[in-house]
DNA sequence: ACAATAAAAGATAAATTTATCTTTTTATCT
DNA sequence: AGATAAAAAGATAAATTTATCTTTTATTGT
């Protein structure tokens, strides 16, 4: 019923374009030395350019990135890969937002979730959680055998 | 950059037809006594008419609820409510899939997913869990002060 | 200053999800 | 059998997300 909201998180959870920006920032942190144009990080990330593009306008608002224009430019991460939080890509792009009040707006509810949405609630405060302490460096340092986002080089 | 996908999980997480899903079979399970028809339902529970009578006719067809034409229709559980996880309703109308390749198609890691997209489907996997050990009566039996998708009655 | 590079901004289009309306089919009751 | 009720199915439209293309603005190097 449902498209992939996310190749990423199956289809359930967080938007396609939570996936890309998550994508360009990782890309980001494993080339560090200096700035990538967005042409590269498409390349990179197999992100759609123009899309990327506006996805990388949103974590530089967010001062997620760092952009330079002109000669020499592009995006680099604002901060260190152990600094940056899943949780705070993902958000300024695609903000995850806590039950606060009943979605049917019902008067007596008000504040006071019914039992659906507070169980609702809970698995929201337990993925935003895991979101917001696994870093991009965290996701780094785990061991695997796939380089992210990359080919490997040897075969 | 998204809409809510959905009211009920923020914005992040299912969609918004799940999210009618869940309300549907929370409010049958209200009331199981007898058949409610789809207008019945909708009107419980906020859902749009018509939309709301595709979303039952999906968890008709995986066999979640029980439908019956004709005078004195209408729906009804399929199923106890202590026997319904919620994973179930969500899965009928909007699967959770877990990543099981690659989402950048990269060759070299094929079924071995890379650092971020392993950190991803552990979360989807965590939530997927939450849905499947809670079931419509769970979070019917849960306290609170509100009644499931209804106004209070007292003031 | 000028040319080249790259982000920023704007406009438009495609795809998908959500919503509405109408017609058809199936069942129940008298 | 005929009338009524309600789901099922079909067609269409609205809203939102995702994608593409073009123009403008800012920066660097010569």
């Amino acid at each position: 019923m449902s498209r992939s909201f996310l190749s990423l998180i199956g289809e359930i959870m967080i938007s396609q374009t939570s996936e890309y920006a998550l994508r360009a920032v990782v890309g980001l942190a494993q080339n560090p030395d200096k700035p990538h144009t967005t042409a590269e990080i498409a390349r990179l990330t197999k992100v759609p350019e123009h899309y990327l593009s506006k996805v990388l306008l949103m974590l530089a608002k967010h001062e997620v990135v760092f952009s330079k224009k002109g000669l020499h430019g592009g995006y680099m991460l604002a901060h260190p890969p152990e600094q940056l939080p899943l949780l705070n890509v993902i958000n300024a792009v695609d903000p995850i937002k806590q039950i606060n009040s009943c979605p049917l707006k019902l008067k007596t509810h008000g504040t006071n979730l019914c039992r659906l949405h507070k169980r609702l609630n809970d698995s929201i405060a337990l993925m935003e959680e895991m979101f917001r302490t696994s870093t991009v460096g965290t996701i780094l340092s785990e061991p695997t055998k796939s380089i992210p986002l990359c080919e490997s080089i040897k075969k």
